[in-house]
DNA sequence: TCAAAAGTGTTTTACCTACACCCATGA
DNA sequence: TCATGGGTGTAGGTAAAACACTTTTGA
């Protein structure tokens, strides 16, 4: 029993916390780390990973980029902040206030599963489908994030800060597919797609496969901020009511 | 220049606080609960209600719901929370971290702007598109609240909740028009209503009125249920890409 | 020549949009 | 009888959905 422990401190010896979801795309799948525990409570379950924040006038988005820094090397992926979280009881010692995050990053060639595990201590990059039980709340936490991300897509270019700087339209398919779990139309897909005209087509082809190259894609940096700027419909209408 | 006070405290000494935007309609127009300022700093400026969080083992959703009660003597009022803001430098003393919530409130015959100005030392229910300047972040603030109810107002059934219990067509319409900042069309925005079957007809009509009298709906409670279990759209398409 | 994925159009359907008049009521 | 808002339907356009075959390439 999770609440057992819980000590009823004043709220100025609470805690904070950031925990951070964290997405890859790899493997045609929606990819998340989880760290396993290796102390109570909760020893040999998962977790999202998550930290104390301590540092003398850190800010919590500061926080949070430090903490994904530390997990993946990175300082430049897509963090945006969700929820805070009151009610964990993480540890005995004191309330935990968590701030919760979720982080976009790109596993290409240079940053992978393997790296990712290595970079951090009993850490794997977990199919969101294939998710083991998870220790304190965190499966409602991921739940919730899980839930706005797939909202979010749909009406923001943020999968594609999961894809490498190149990618084809088959890719950026199979990664909305992943996301939103469900199975979509390829030709109504790249209607779609193309039709926002966030697209430049980099007039390259794929190499080293053993079937018919796609085209490569990369981003209109350009036209992606005037999306993000104007937060206009990606593909659900905005006009209604 | 509002950084100067700020002190680089350890993170442990930092305050809590509850920043709350409390909605409410009347007369037509959208209107947020706006407090003036009686100290330095900001003295004379208006700013959303917010109080710091200091009872022990009080979670801060409790908290936000003990705020609102202290604001309006509402308990069961429509709350949610929207994000935390880290980099306030509210007060000299100390680094104040807000969470902020937003509250749906029903103005009806029992409560309206008389009685909420006097229920709170001046307090003032100020239309959202008649703001004065505000205090702290307080502005970008209530532009991310207003932003985020003016999208989720058209797929999720939460303008219901500033509505008194029996409203005609007309005063929902006039709502989604508050919220929106646009005009809709009369017959298309009541296809529309209609076809979610959301509400109920209640076989009654307006009193008191010196023109035709309107049909009163309420909300479907067990529908509305549905839709809140489902999430499904409530004006916008969700099938797309 | 085969396997595997790339790439491409059309038709149907559903929804959104625009638009104007008569009705009921109380003053 | 008039002023005020209540209440209603249709046609046209646009976007979504459904649907299958040909092309390219490397093995």
């Amino acid at each position: 029993m999770k609440n057992a422990l819980k000590t009823n401190l004043p709220i100025s010896n609470t805690v904070f916390a950031i925990d951070c979801v964290v997405f890859g795309f790899e493997e045609g799948e929606l990819k998340t780390l989880l760290i396993e525990r290796t102390e109570e409570p909760y020893r040999g379950c998962w977790t999202l990973p998550g930290y104390l924040v301590v540092d003398q006038g850190e800010s919590i988005d500061e926080a949070a980029n430090r903490v994904l820094c530390k997990l993946t090397g990175l300082t430049n992926a897509y963090l945006e902040q969700v929820y805070t979280y009151t009610n964990i009881d993480r540890y005995a010692e004191s309330r935990v206030i968590s701030v919760v995050y979720y982080a976009m990053i790109r596993l290409d060639g240079i940053l992978d599963s393997q790296h990712i595990a290595s970079y951090t201590r009993n850490a794997a990059l977990v199919p969101v489908n294939e998710l083991p039980e998870l220790g304190f709340d965190h499966a409602s936490i991921l739940e919730r994030v899980l839930k706005k991300v797939r909202r979010k897509v749909l009406y923001y270019p943020i999968a594609f800060e999961l894809l490498p700087e190149k990618f084809t339209l088959t890719q950026l398919q199979s990664l909305y597919e992943a996301i939103l779990g469900r199975k979509v139309d390829k030709r109504n897909f790249r209607k779609k797609i193309m039709s926002h005209q966030i697209l430049m087509d980099l007039n390259e082809k794929q190499k080293d496969v053993s079937y018919r190259a796609a085209k490569l894609f990369k981003l209109d940096k350009k036209k992606h901020a005037q999306v993000v700027e104007h937060e206009f419909s990606f593909s659900e209408y905005e006009t209604s009511i």
